[in-house]
RNA sequence: GCGCGAUUAGCUCAGUGGUAGAGCGUCACAUUGACAUUGUGAAGGCCGGAGGUCCGAUCCCUCCAUCGCGCACCA
C-alpha cells in the first residue's frame, strides 16, 4: 500500500470502476437473478440545470446515496433515478440574468430564440451537474436519467393535463392573479413573499365617507363604496344607493355596496374596491356582479383612466396623486406609521400587482382531500415527523393552482385559445381548429406551465407510467428525500398528483434536510460571497470526508452549519482507516492468502462485540438515523479498533508465536473488512479501495451487508 | 393573529425517565510510531426560566422568555 492516501487519485478510478460495473442499474445487479429481491426506489430530486451544484446537492447525494448503498448491500434491487431540471422559471431569471450583462433582452428576441438559446445553456450545465454528481460518489442508475424536457415525460405530463380536464378539475377563467411587473408573469400563492413593511395610509374623503387607503394610485376608477350591513354608523345608506361626489378627477357616481367581508373596527368601516388589482376586493365584486377595470397596466404604470397621472410609474404617481386630493381638500388625514404586509415577487422583490388574467387554474380540494387522508392514514409518513401537521395545514388550507406562466422557457401549454371569446380547449394533437363555444378562430396558448405542475408529476412519470415495465416494478417508490424548503412546491404536490394519476402514493416514506448554511451559521449566498463550493472541498479533503461531515451532527430536518475544520477532522478519519490497513496488511502472515489458511476466530469476545455494534447500526439506518450510525462506525473504528483492540494485539504481532500471530492477523482483518462495510454506505471510496486490496477482484459496493 | 422548531461544554451540535456526550478549540504529558501526526489524560455544563407528574426530570406535561421559520386577502 501507498504511505499516504490520495482522494483524487482513488476516488475518480473508482467510480469508473463502479460505473462500468453495471450494478448502478438494479437489472444488472445480483439480486436481479433472485425472483424473490425486493425493489428499492428513490428518485433523485433533479438538481436545476441552470448552474453549478451547490452544498445542499451534496447533502441529497450523500443521504440518497447511503440509503441506496445499504438497500444494496442488504440484497434489494436498489433503483436510484436521476435526473435534471429544467426548472422553467428559475432558468429563464439566470438566463435574463446573464443577457442583461451582455447588455440584451429578452423583449428584444423571439420567443423560440430565448427557448433555442436557453436549450443550448441548460445542455451544457447539465453535463456539469452530472460530473459534479459522479464526483460526489452518487451511485444512481445514469442508464435511466430523465430530463423534464424529454419527449416522454412532457408526454405523461399533458395526458395529466388533459385528464384533469376532463374531469373537470381543471378551468380557465378570469380570476384575479399575482402578477410580478418585472418579470411578467404570474404565479401560484407560492412565489410569493410576504414582506411587512410601514407606509403611509391615507384616509381620503368619499363624500359624505372617509376611506383608508395605502394604495391611493388605484382608486381612479373607483366607483363602489362598500360598507358592513350591521354596521350602525351607515344605517342610513341602501344598498344600490347611488352618490353622487367629487373624486380625484372629477364628478363621479358611486354606488353603496353591503357586504360583510367589511371590518367595521378597521378605519372607517367604509372602503372603496378596486377589484383589477386586489384579491378581496375582487371576490367583493364576484358577489356582486360589479364592473372591474384595469388601472394598472403589466408594466406597473397607470392606464389612461387615471387622466393625467397616466404612463407614470405607480410609485412616482402615489405621492403627486395625494398632493392633487390635497389640493382639492379631499384628504382627510394621514397615518404615517401604517404596519402592513405587501406581497413581493420570492425572486426581485418586487411589489406584487394583482391583475385579472385569463390563466389555466387546478381545482385543487379534491386532490387535497384524497392527499390528506393518504396521510393520515399513515400511507406517507414524514421524517422528521412534525412535517406532517405541516403539510396536512397546508393541505387543508389550499387554494386553486394557477399553473399557467408567461415566460417561454418551459413546457408549453397544450391548449387553444379562442381569439373572440378567449375560451381555453385542451388540445394534444393539434386537432382544434375552432372554439367549440363561439366557433370563433383559435391560436396556440403562448404560455408554458408552472414548472412545479410537471414536476409534480416526477416520480410516475421518470418510471414510465402507465405501461413502462420500470413504473410496475419500482413504484410505488421507497423514499422521497429532499429539502424541507419545498416541500410545499414538491413534496406535497407529487402526493396529490401522484394519487390522481395513478390511484397510490408516489413514495411511502419522505425525508427531509435541512438547510447547509456557512461556518457561522448563515445562510449562503452569492451576495454574502459565503458560497461553499462542494467540489472544492471534495478536492482538498476528499468526498468521504465531505459525506460523513455532512452526515454526523445533522438530524433531519434541521440545518447543519459546515466548517471546513469538521471537514479536516473527517479527512485525519480517512488517514487513520488508510493507516489501520497499513498495519494489518503488514502484519499478514505469508500464506494467508490461501483458503482456509487463516485460524478460526469466531469464538473471541471482539467478534461479538462488533456484530451487537452492527446491529445498532442497521437499525439506525432502517429508522434513517444516519447520524447516530455513522458517529458509531466512526467511533469504533478510530476509538476501538484503532486504538484498543490493535494496541492489544501488537505484543502477540510482534513476540507472538506463529499461530498467535496469525490469530491475530484474522481478528484483525475480520474487524477491518467488516467495518468497512459498515462505513460503505457513508465513505464509499476508501472503504472500496482498502477491500479491494483485501479482496481483489471483488466489488465491495455490493458484498452483502 | 395561528402554527412549527430551537434553547445542552468556548464554538458547532448529538443524546437519554436513573450522578451528562462527540467533533473542533484549550491545557499537560508522551510519541518518529501503522498515522502530513497520533496516543494518554485534564479543564470546562444548576441541559433557557418557573411550576407540575414521578421514588427520581435535561428528557414527559403546563406556562413563560428569547431566537429562527412557516402560514394568513383586513382596505
Amino acid at each position: 500500500m501507498e504511505p499516504r492516501y490520495e482522494s483524487n487519485e482513488v476516488e475518480p478510478r473508482i467510480y469508473k470502476q463502479w460505473e462500468a460495473s453495471g450494478y448502478f442499474d438494479p437489472d444488472k445487479l445480483p439480486a436481479a437473478a433472485n425472483p424473490g429481491a425486493e425493489p428499492f426506489t428513490v428518485i433523485m430530486p433533479p438538481p436545476n440545470a441552470n448552474g453549478h451544484l451547490h452544498a445542499g446537492h451534496a447533502m441529497f447525494v450523500t443521504i440518497e446515496d447511503i440509503m441506496t448503498r445499504f438497500a444494496r448491500m442488504r440484497g434489494k434491487r436498489a433503483l436510484w433515478l436521476p435526473g435534471m431540471d429544467h426548472a422553467g422559471f428559475e432558468t429563464q431569471v439566470v438566463y435574463e440574468r446573464k443577457l442583461e450583462k451582455e447588455g440584451r433582452s429578452r423583449f428584444d428576441m423571439t420567443r423560440e430564440e430565448l427557448r433555442q438559446e436557453i436549450w443550448d445553456f441548460t445542455q451544457e450545465n447539465k453535463v456539469h451537474s452530472e460530473m459534479g454528481l459522479r464526483a460526489l460518489g452518487a451511485s444512481c442508475d445514469w442508464s435511466r436519467e430523465k430530463f423534464t424536457l424529454d419527449p416522454d415525460i412532457v408526454k405523461i405530463v399533458y395526458a395529466t393535463f388533459k385528464r384533469l380536464q376532463d374531469d373537470e378539475l381543471l378551468y380557465r377563467g378570469k380570476r384575479i392573479v399575482s402578477w410580478c411587473p418585472k418579470h411578467q408573469t404570474s404565479f401560484s400563492d407560492l412565489e410569493i413573499e410576504d414582506v411587512e413593511r410601514v407606509d403611509p395610509l391615507y384616509y381620503l374623503q368619499y363624500g359624505p365617507f372617509v376611506i383608508a387607503t395605502a394604495r391611493p394610485e388605484t382608486k381612479f376608477g373607483d366607483k363602489y363604496v362598500v360598507m358592513h350591513p350591521d354596521d350602525a354608523r351607515y344605517a342610513q345608506y341602501k344598498d344600490g344607493q347611488k352618490i353622487d361626489l367629487e373624486w380625484i378627477n372629477g364628478p363621479i357616481t358611486a354606488t353603496v355596496i353591503k357586504d360583510s367581508a367589511i371590518d367595521m373596527a378597521f378605519g372607517t368601516g367604509v372602503m372603496t374596491i378596486t377589484p383589477w388589482h386586489d384579491a378581496t376586493d375582487f371576490a367583493i365584486a364576484e358577489r356582486h356582479d360589479l364592473d372591474r377595470e384595469q388601472i394598472i397596466d403589466e408594466r406597473g404604470k397607470l392606464l389612461p383612466i387615471a387622466g393625467e397621472f397616466a404612463g407614470m410609474k405607480i410609485t412616482e404617481a402615489r405621492a403627486k396623486i395625494i398632493e392633487k386630493l390635497r389640493a382639492k381638500g379631499l384628504v382627510a388625514k394621514i397615518d404615517e406609521n401604517y404596519k402592513h404586509v405587501v406581497r413581493t415577487c420570492y425572486k426581485c422583490g418586487t411589489l406584487i400587482e394583482p391583475q385579472i388574467k385569463d390563466q389555466w387554474f387546478v381545482q385543487m380540494k379534491p386532490l387535497a382531500e384524497r392527499a390528506i387522508k393518504a396521510i393520515e392514514r399513515g400511507e406517507v409518513a414524514f421524517t422528521p415527523d412534525h412535517y406532517k401537521k405541516i403539510c396536512l395545514h397546508w393541505l387543508e388550507n389550499i387554494i386553486d393552482w394557477n399553473i399557467s406562466r408567461q415566460i417561454a422557457w418551459g413546457i408549453p401549454i397544450p391548449a387553444k385559445l379562442c381569439d373572440q371569446c378567449g375560451h381555453g380547449t385542451v388540445d394534444l394533437e393539434d386537432a382544434v381548429k375552432a372554439c367549440p363555444q363561439c366557433g370563433g378562430a383559435v391560436h396556440q396558448d403562448p404560455d408554458t406551465f408552472d414548472t412545479w405542475f410537471s414536476s409534480g408529476q416526477w416520480p410516475f412519470a421518470t418510471l414510465g407510467y402507465p405501461d413502462g415495465r420500470d413504473f410496475k416494478t419500482f413504484y410505488p417508490t421507497d423514499v422521497m428525500e429532499t429539502a424541507g424548503e419545498i416541500i410545499f412546491f414538491w413534496v406535497t404536490r407529487m402526493i396529490m398528483l401522484g394519487l390522481y394519476a395513478t390511484d397510490r402514493v408516489p413514495f411511502r416514506k419522505v425525508y427531509l434536510h435541512g438547510l447547509v448554511l456557512d461556518a457561522k451559521g448563515q445562510k449562503m449566498s452569492k451576495s454574502k460571497n459565503n458560497v461553499i463550493d462542494p467540489l472544492e472541498i471534495t478536492k482538498k479533503y476528499g468526498t468521504d470526508a465531505l459525506r460523513i461531515g455532512l452526515v454526523i451532527g445533522n438530524t433531519p430536518g434541521t440545518s447543519l452549519a459546515l466548517a471546513e475544520d469538521r471537514i479536516r477532522g473527517y479527512r485525519n478519519f480517512s488517514t487513520k482507516i488508510w493507516n489501520i490497513a497499513r498495519f494489518i496488511l503488514m502484519n499478514r502472515p505469508a500464506e494467508s492468502a490461501e483458503a482456509g489458511a487463516l485460524p478460526d476466530i469466531s469464538d473471541r469476545e471482539e467478534i461479538r462485540q462488533f456484530a451487537a455494534l452492527k446491529a445498532e447500526i442497521t437499525a439506525h439506518l432502517e429508522a434513517f438515523e444516519f447520524h447516530l450510525a455513522a458517529e458509531k462506525i466512526y467511533h469504533y473504528i478510530w476509538h476501538t479498533l484503532a486504538d484498543k483492540v490493535i494496541e492489544s494485539e501488537k505484543p502477540k504481532l510482534r513476540d507472538g508465536s506463529d499461530a498467535e500471530k496469525r490469530a491475530s492477523y484474522a481478528l484483525l482483518e475480520h474487524l477491518l473488512l467488516e467495518s468497512l462495510k459498515t462505513l460503505h454506505p457513508f465513505m464509499p471510496f476508501i472503504t472500496e479501495e482498502v477491500w479491494q486490496i483485501f479482496r481483489p477482484g471483488t466489488m465491495l459496493m455490493v458484498e452483502p451487508w
